[in-house]
DNA sequence: TGAAAAATTGCACACGTGTGCAGGTTGTGA
DNA sequence: TCACAACCTGCACACGTGTGCAATTTTTCA
């Protein structure tokens, strides 16, 4: 068993509570008491019991964060963010991950709860607003990045400007030259996809330009071998597009695998662009043209609002909605270029 | 404030205990009332406290996993292996990674101990012995994976053999003839990095070659822009190797990317072998021949072995040392093939 | 019908920590 | 020397849950 401040009070032959406010350092307490107190502790090798404490304070210090996959680089980038705030201000990360099973997610909702975490961080792309409505009935502060649902009943929220990165990577395009421009898109993700879409049709329409249905495509995900598989789609149309604006890096990935395997130089004879920016963007061949979200301050900026709710007393939040949209830059590499002449 | 048992028990006109064991499904209680409070449970929405019952039980239902760095695409996959059976086996997880930075080792240690895991996970390259000792003079059952340091003090382990991994990549090289064959290794990573060298050199002894000085090139650290740069090094020597087996995939990748820039064509005048099988590692141009370490599996032996020790009671674990070795898989794809003829 | 056995429930304490309040000790000034 | 203040410390209870044991109620059997 681990030593407790009954050990050290017996140790000492002072009361419990004497030590208990020695190692808070409480006033009360006479300096001397306290060095003796101290020193005990440090020799024994004393460690808090964060379960006791916690239910005496009603604090735990621990913040739930809920991802969709753990093994994904994407989501890898944001948890970094939020461990770096976490860590600086005294709090410890409840990871888990609900590999868009429906299961998992009661369980992990459950799982917050029985934990009394002091927060949750809700980065799964996928996670329902009816776990995530579970965790704010039970008034669980509770921060939502990049929600994919339409649904804004979440108070805090903080997204990637997405309309905005989708016009920047079209007019990029646009500027090269290029006039027939394609969207890969993933279906299997909500608003974000959508949002990217818009932007790209907007950006479009502005410049006078026409998008023939069969040059949006969507994909149920945003693998790369999805985004191979799109390549074949594109190939066969009578008419291909001479840029292709893919709704992520992976699948942009894919497309690059597809075009080197089937002799298209990329960017001579086509351009592709991706978003994210996730590390492997930079080592393809050619490198790619992506948007860079900014992942990790998106993972700072959730951690941090999290942690200033906290600071609030218990259910008594600003009733103000917090939404923060934090917008990224334009990457380009070598996977973009004009177009050759006809 | 969240229900609690004594709330239930008030509503339910009996005592707090008789609602514990209800809940617990205790044959004491009669079937009747199990329900009737099993019933007003749920509609209340109670969910019991974590804190509370592990201060009870001395059980906390949750693993620490200490990781060298959270965004590491190598450790996401072992953390999904672990998650898994984790998950399965009713434990939640406690994730916290180091950085690399002792400060923040020290941090991590520290919460473990005041968090009461049940069990603690080290698959950091570079966590200290010190801090792990820590944790095993407080009786914590400690599973170590891919340990880097010689230290044996560890008596639960899981490794990937490096050593077999590495003689399976060389022989392969020897295989297509290749006889100038070069090892570029990472000066940070401990055992791991000298396990593949030893495997190589092993080989290529057998084998009858001989392996000059100046084709065992280290660099410190595991990240692309290195490969890219020890590229240099091998292409100034006056007898460039026609194969480079490389400690990681991102090393290999950042030597294909000098390659493609360099115009050395990959496998044609250069065969480029790496290590781990990352991800991205089927999506290089070419796609890269790697070894494929089972890295979920790893996870999953690891959390399995973990599990197994807290089933035993508290402090007393078999004294015989458990070490499981697993092997993995040659994954022979495009950046390598026979050398050309001089 | 009565007594013993079985079934059901409550009392009281424990886990480790925090804290209001009362009690005790020391020092100060007249 | 006494009264009072300032300073320390301990008592006792609380947080939410689990459990041995005693108490109570119900059932069983002769």
């Amino acid at each position: 068993m681990a030593t407790t401040i009954k050990d050290i009070a017996r140790k000492t032959g002072v009361s419990h509570s004497t030590v208990s406010r020695a190692l808070h350092g409480s006033s009360l307490i006479s300096p001397e008491t306290v060095d003796r107190i101290r020193q005990a502790a440090q020799e024994m090798g004393y460690q808090p019991s964060a379960a006791a404490r916690s239910l005496k304070t009603n604090r735990t210090q621990v913040l739930g964060v809920i991802l969709s996959s753990i093994a994904d680089p994407f989501f890898n980038e944001i948890l970094f963010g939020i461990e770096g705030v976490a860590q600086e201000k005294g709090y410890s990360l409840f990871i888990a991950s609900s590999q868009h099973d429906p299961i998992r997610e009661r369980k992990i909702v459950q799982t917050m709860m029985e934990q009394r975490t002091d927060g949750v961080i809700i980065c799964s792309s996928s996670f329902s607003a009816e776990q995530g409505h579970q965790l704010l009935s039970y008034g669980f502060p509770v921060v939502v990045l990049n929600n994919q649902s339409a649904d804004d009943s979440f108070h805090f929220s903080i997204y990637h400007d997405d309309v905005d990165g989708s016009q920047q990577v079209t007019r990029h395009l646009i500027t090269l030259g290029h006039r027939r421009i394609a969207y890969l898109g993933n279906s299997r993700s909500g608003r974000t996809t959508s949002d990217r879409l818009t932007g790209f049709r907007d950006t479009m329409q502005e410049a006078g330009m026409a998008v023939p249905n069969e040059y949006i495509f969507e994909v149920a995900g945003g693998e790369a071998h999805l985004g191979y598989e799109a390549m074949e789609y594109f190939r066969r149309l009578e008419k291909m597009p001479t840029a292709i604006f893919c709704f992520n890096d992976m699948l942009a990935i894919g497309a690059l695998n597809a075009c080197a395997q089937a002799g298209i130089r990329v960017p001579e004879q086509l351009s592709i662009a991706g978003f994210d920016n996730i590390t492997y963007s930079a080592f393809t061949n050619p490198t790619l043209t992506t948007f860079d979200q900014p992942k990790r301050v998106l993972g700072i900026e959730a951690a941090q609002l999290l942690v200033d709710l906290l600071g609030y007393e218990v259910g008594k939040f600003p009733l103000t909605q917090t939404i923060k949209i934090l917008k990224g830059n334009l990457l380009v590499r070598n996977s973009t270029a004009a177009p050759v002449e006809e």
